[in-house]
DNA sequence: GTCACGTCTTGTCGCTGTCAAGATATTATT
DNA sequence: AATAATATCTTGACAGCGACAAGACGTGAC
């Protein structure tokens, strides 16, 4: 590590992204503090508009970085699961949930906020490249239209979103493998 | 109407609903603000707080409303459709995405905000209520399992949220009858 | 060694939600 | 009918918030 403190406090555009982190997932999107993520970082209250800007551009930082560990949730699903495309679909699918319900407040601030700016190049990148995941997939698996991606992905982001936000008590009530299966078996049926 | 004005200033509870759902609609759950509600409405800043204890009860409120409304917009689509089981399932689909795409802003208060008191006796009834339209549609439409019910409402839930965030432009960018076929189409899938 | 620049702090502003206290109007009691 | 009790609404205050301006501090360039 020898880039480490290249300026008076360090890093301190990561150490905030760290700390961002953890108050979105104590408290919530909507309770969200910029002067709380401060605080946590061991810095005044206005250090970070000189690397964000503003609160959005905080979030907006936040929610690239979210995409990559979305993305990093999928792959490691895809990893340890059979080479076939369709059960590389089915596996990403596992991963898309995985990472809706262990980082539920990172998950809204991806799909459900307007706070993040989606026209930032980095963020649009980020966003786009996992879009892109996706899509590739359901067209390896024997996709061929939009109907096909877009039943894949509602599938995928239906039960992502309802087991994050506690709703879908029916499959929250499992866990483990009997969980993975249900979850198969419902994005199974997104492609015939 | 001789009930219309019990006391001071009318029917109060009720003006404040109407211009929380007006400020909701216009601003997003992230930029609400109470006070605006009021001042909207013609009275003090403090005066939401006697009906509605605080902020997040008269969202409360308002999520109980929006349950209303989002059955309505399902009614309205299944008194137009076929009578046949799996019609009707459909037709509540299609209702399911109507309402998320015509108010978003209230649909992402009822399935992606913290703020609503889920437990309160009102919003939890009329919660139940929606659930148990579509369990009864899927059963009735020949579902028999756990899956059937977690795969129809994942897609409708999927489509209906990816739309009212602007994400899925493969089908926003229809309408009419052309974005009804294809979210219908994407709606079959769920119930083999 | 001095200057310019990037980084961070302090202080201030208007706005927010919540609470406390008081004013006003309706209803109940006698 | 007069008075008491209660529900409704207003005013005023407080701490916390995001944003902005000004200044202090450390770093690197020349």
């Amino acid at each position: 590590m020898t880039d480490e403190k290249p300026y008076h406090h360090g890093d301190l555009r990561a150490a905030l992204l760290v700390a961002a982190e953890a108050e979105l997932a104590e408290k919530g999107i909507e309770a969200f503090s910029l002067r709380q993520v401060a605080k946590r970082a061991g810095v005044s209250h206005a250090a970070p508009a000189h690397h964000f800007g503003d609160a959005n551009g905080m979030l907006t930082a936040l929610a690239a970085e979210g995409y990559r560990q979305f993305r990093a949730a999928q792959a490691a699903r895809e990893a340890v699961a059979d080479g076939d495309a369709r059960a590389q679909l089915i596996a990403a699918g596992l991963g898309y949930v995985d990472f809706a319900t262990t980082r539920p407040a990172l998950f809204r601030l991806l799909f459900g906020s307007a706070r993040p700016d989606h026209n930032d190049p980095e963020l649009a990148r980020e966003g786009h490249a996992a879009y892109t995941h996706l899509s590739d997939q359901v067209f390896a698996a024997g996709g061929r239209s939009t109907v096909d991606e877009a039943a894949v992905w509602a599938v995928a982001h239906g039960m992502a979103d309802l087991l994050a936000m506690g709703r879908m008590k029916a499959i929250a009530a499992f866990d483990g493998a009997q969980r993975d299966a249900m979850i198969g078996a419902v994005l199974s049926r997104a492609l015939p």
